[in-house]
DNA sequence: AAAACGTGGCT
DNA sequence: TAGCCAAGTTT
């Protein structure tokens, strides 16, 4: 009896998984609230910058009770610097929903109900936290499939027949390591921009690398051109304290503490005027870029006596990486602040 | 259903 | 370097 796709990758799946901070050792079960905790952060994230946030969110609210009652504003802040904020927010929702059930679901269908959780996460969570076959797809699991069956139609067309065939090759036993052992076949084998197909144990299986090109696939659709945007932030000091304010719960960078800005989007400039009247010096430009776009901010510093209008806080700079500012906010400051330093030796 | 949504590392 | 890419979800 020949093996199948799933034996020979489970095979090989013992003997060289990754060793991950959120893994446990074989025969383990996991907890939930981590493997869930851990999925979210890795949304598009790599396991190189998910691992101090899972490793600073675990030790500072250790079960999904503690996180459920921790203050959103804490979290969010715990999270800056991870990106996509939106799942900081629905973390929270989703750990008071879970705490007010009194567990994790464990069926893929309860978990999908969850904020923040889709098609692969619950997939996801479902087969590594509580065993249950679930046909787990993320870009890694897309690529080997894709080479696997060399499916020539291009993504995103193409989900469908990669569904289907990653259902096919999905076995009932042992179904969190089926899953983590694709996405370790892609993430150290399998890879975007290399296959490695002498090391790989579906090597005899795989019809890209029968057709000799693995790299072919998966096929993609052309991307669009990032548009560069321009804007200006606007920094305010104080008595050794800078004025910060809180952006709109939805959108860019919502819910995070950030610094007063013109407007900019990712579909128009800043309109450069600034919150206060007076007189303000160019501090210098961060570049920055987004998903979408790429962002030329200029820094503003502020000399006068005004006070702005609308909400804000005064938050003292030598708490500033408390703050909990996304990337783009530490650069400006750190640009302001390092070129004030530069100045003092002067 | 296409677009919005961050960031850092690698080539 | 400029672009590509990473354990996707929401609207």
């Amino acid at each position: 009896m020949s093996a199948t796709m799933s034996d020979l990758l489970l095979d090989w799946y013992d003997r060289h998984a990754r060793r991950l901070p959120w893994r446990v050792s074989t025969g383990e079960r996991p907890d939930p609230y981590r493997v869930w905790l851990s999925e979210v952060m890795l949304q598009q994230t790599t396991t190189a910058a998910v691992a101090p946030y899972f490793a600073a969110f675990t030790a500072r609210w250790p079960t999904v009770e503690a996180l459920a009652a921790a203050p959103e504003e804490a979290v969010m802040a715990a999270w800056a610097g991870l990106g996509y904020y939106s799942r900081a927010r629905n973390l929270v929702k989703a750990a008071r929903a879970v705490a007010d059930l009194g567990g994790f679901p464990d069926t893929e269908a309860g978990l999908r109900a969850l904020p923040g959780v889709g098609d692969y996460t619950a997939a996801a969570v479902a087969a590594i936290a509580f065993g249950r076959r679930a046909v787990v797809i993320d870009a890694n699991v897309e690529r080997v499939v894709a080479r696997l069956y060399a499916i020539a139609t291009p993504l995103p067309g193409a989900r469908k027949a990669i569904r289907v065939a990653a259902d096919t090759i999905t076995p009932g036993k042992r179904a969190g390591d089926f899953a983590q052992a694709m996405m370790d076949l892609g993430a150290t084998i399998c890879t975007a921009r290399d296959a490695k197909c002498l090391l790989c144990p579906l090597q005899s299986a795989c019809a890209a690398r029968a057709l000799g090109d693995p790299l072919r696939f998966p096929v993609k659709a052309v991307k669009k051109a990032r548009p560069l945007r321009t804007g200006t932030a606007f920094w305010i000091e104080r008595d050794e304290a800078v004025w910060l304010v809180t952006r709109p719960a939805k959108g860019l960078l919502g819910g995070m503490r950030a610094l007063p800005d013109d407007g900019w989007l990712a579909r128009a400039d800043g309109h450069g005027e600034a919150p206060l009247a007076g007189a303000w010096k160019a501090a210098g430009v961060v570049r920055h870029g987004f998903t979408h776009f790429d962002l030329e901010l200029g820094v503003a510093t502020y000399a006068g006596e005004g006070v702005p209008a609308g909400e804000g806080q005064w938050w003292p700079l030598e708490r500033l990486d408390e703050a909990g500012l996304p990337t783009l906010f530490a650069k400006a400051a750190e640009r302001v602040l390092a070129q004030r330093s530069t100045d003092g030796e002067d």
